[in-house]
DNA sequence: CTTACGGCCTGGGTGC
DNA sequence: TGCACCCAGGCCGTAA
């Protein structure tokens, strides 16, 4: 499942080889995913890749476009839980479920493959801000502690919706949000509110280190995560409680647990990210 | 406004 | 071999 890590990945692959890249045509599959599938075949070909960086869970391909289009535009990736994207060469095997290629002047072609197509893609033309990208909250490797102090701590929402609410912090997803917790030691139905100082600079700190680490082993293979090479990541070799049920604790060995916050499964270890006892339902 | 929750999209995996 | 069911992330509508 692409988070920041995964995507941060992919984006690292593909500034090494799309940068400079003119596209010379354009061919879709199954396109209910896209938002306006006319304008990638209109406005693609002849375009030249200027740049790719990330926004949250977000890939942008920035691009300049031939003489008769728009100069310049946005290509807007979101992964979704299956999306991959693949550069490779032209005459390499197509994988299922792939419904996007674009030719490239090099002879490879970059191909985009969703399972569940739960991914979206959007051109979106001209220099200004990107719309979809401009509610998105803070990127938790650039916010500064007291910026992310300052963010929790005044909402009564579970700490787990916050760190997975994308308009607070971007990039964050359900594995990251529990190994972040797991080493913070900080339960997922803890009110933000309710965080003491030295809990949330703990979490700031876990964040940071979780995200950090991941990028460095290239994300987490869980389901069908692959980078732009095709490559798994290695972090999941590393995760503390995610999809760890039933298994010992690293720190104290008690066995992981598992609820629903946020309507997410959460794992959890329950002797070291201790409930709280004031916001139980039903209890007065 | 903030928060919580259910439903929807899709299809692979699981269990009967 | 079939098939109902669950689950995933983001988003949206609704309700308190």
């Amino acid at each position: 499942m692409p988070e920041l890590p995964e995507v941060e990945t992919v984006v690292r692959g593909l500034q090494a080889v799309l940068p400079g890249r003119r596209i010379h045509d354009v061919r879709l599959g199954k396109t209910d995913f896209i938002e306006d599938a006319a304008a990638l075949e209109r406005d693609l070909p002849g375009s030249r890749v200027r740049g790719v960086r990330r926004h949250g869970k977000f890939l942008v391909v920035e691009l300049e476009g031939s003489n008769s289009g728009p100069p310049r535009f946005s290509l807007l990736i979101h992964l979704g839980m299956t999306g991959q994207i693949l550069v490779c060469p032209a005459d390499a095997r197509i994988a299922a479920h792939t419904h996007v290629f674009f030719g490239l002047d090099d002879g490879r072609e970059f191909r985009y493959t969703d399972i569940r197509r739960f991914g979206k893609m959007r051109l979106i033309a001209g220099d200004s801000p990107l719309a979809p990208l401009e509610k998105l909250g803070l990127d938790p490797l650039e916010a500064s502690e007291k910026e992310f102090v300052a963010l929790v701590c005044s909402r009564r929402a579970r700490i787990k919706a916050l760190l997975l609410d994308q308009t607070v912090l971007r990039g964050m997803g359900n594995i990251y949000t529990d190994e972040s917790l797991w080493r913070a030691r900080i339960h997922p139905t803890r009110l933000g509110a309710s965080l003491k100082e030295v809990e949330l600079r703990r979490l700031y700190r876990a964040v940071r280190g979780i995200l950090n680490e991941a990028i460095r082993l290239r994300g987490s293979s869980v389901s069908d995560y692959v980078d732009s090479e095709g490559r798994t990541g290695e972090f999941q070799l590393r995760h503390r409680v995610y999809q760890r049920l039933g298994e010992k604790c690293f720190r104290c060995g008690a066995q992981i647990r598992r609820t629903i916050v946020a309507g997410r499964s959460s794992y959890f270890c329950p002797r070291c990210q201790l409930a709280p006892r004031t916001n139980r339902k039903g209890s007065r």
